[in-house]
DNA sequence: TTGTTTTTATGATAATCGTACTGTATAAGT
DNA sequence: ACTTATACAGTACGATTATCATAAAAACAA
């Protein structure tokens, strides 16, 4: 049945959302269509009204996590270093970030997620070459890859790492050598 | 038809190889069975031969893929982060580190493909931070935990980044920084 | 050497699952 | 009232994992 042009926002908003959150826990390839829509409310075979691929899908839902939430307030790039290296982060994969959730996966993936990523990238970098350390720009562009880097590593290490000891030294220790 | 005792073991070892090679090049999950027997020269159906099943697979693949070899010539580790984030390295996903091609898909993996890699893990460890920058033995343990973090992140964005001169800038950098 | 047993590779097949498509009922929009 | 658009259920098609019967060669024993 037809429903209002209202109802056709949401269901496409929930659509991305529960696609968001399922690839982030398990996968791009362990989640199925019917899987996204049956989180999202909805049959399979309303999906291709949507979307015209499982790939544009992929595309689009990792573009829609990456945006920034305009209502979010600010914090420091050291608050955000804080909450990325914690455990809640990472155990939380569903909300997590998506270049360590997906990040080898996403290397493989379309130009358009590809490009998408990096353009989420691009300014993740720049927001931590701001207030990185250093007292040259070089210095501080520097330090903010390596900051950026060191932790999207460590988040994707500290959730290999079968040790609980392991895994919260590794967050520990890359959040303290930051140069940020 | 039945093959000497010496054949089985090539052939064990070539499944091994070209499942080590095809799963860092494409994922675990765009792989087939099939894809890996072909590339061994052997057909689908004596894989369940060898192996109870693709999971069991993945789990030997990868830790033969770890296992260091015996003849190979210990480098310093600088050099082999001159290599680890070389564009070259980057580039040769099939014959590259197993962190940084499969990482995140791991860590949704088995019990024994975490264990396997968690092993490596420590190793890799404990050998960068004997050669880490620092005056106590904890400023060379956050070092080299710094490094190892940093290489895996910045080769997972150097591989995403759709942009060549980014991709370059991300390695670079990343190494400059290192605490090696 | 010769016959017997054991073991492996093959090709076929079963069972399952995933993507994508289609017809129909139904409700929104005009 | 009429048109349009959407959700649903069902289906087609292909791919994948895993199993099996058969053929054939190695391993072994006499």
């Amino acid at each position: 049945m037809k429903v209002s042009k209202e109802k056709v926002a949401e269901h496409r908003k929930a659509i991305l959302e529960a696609a968001g959150e399922l690839f982030r826990a398990r996968g791009f390839d362990d989640v199925s269509v019917s899987d996204v829509m049956k989180e999202a409310g909805l049959t399979h075979g309303a999906f291709y009204g949507y979307f015209p691929s499982k790939e544009a899908l992929i595309a689009e839902a990792v573009s829609a996590a990456l945006a920034p939430e305009p209502a979010k307030p600010r914090r420091t790039v050291a608050d955000f270093a804080d909450a990325y290296l914690g455990t809640r982060h990472r155990d939380n994969r569903e909300a997590s970030c998506m270049f360590s959730s997906l990040g080898t996966e996403a290397s493989r993936g379309s130009d358009e997620l590809r490009h998408a990523m990096t353009q989420s990238l691009r300014t993740t970098l720049d927001r931590f070459t701001a207030e990185a350390k250093g007292k040259t720009a070089e210095d501080k562009r520097r330090n903010a890859i390596a900051a950026w880097t060191s932790m999207v590593g460590a988040l994707v290490l500290a959730r290999i790492a079968d040790d609980e000891d392991l895994s919260q030294e590794i967050l520990r220790e890359a959040r303290a050598a930051l140069p940020l």
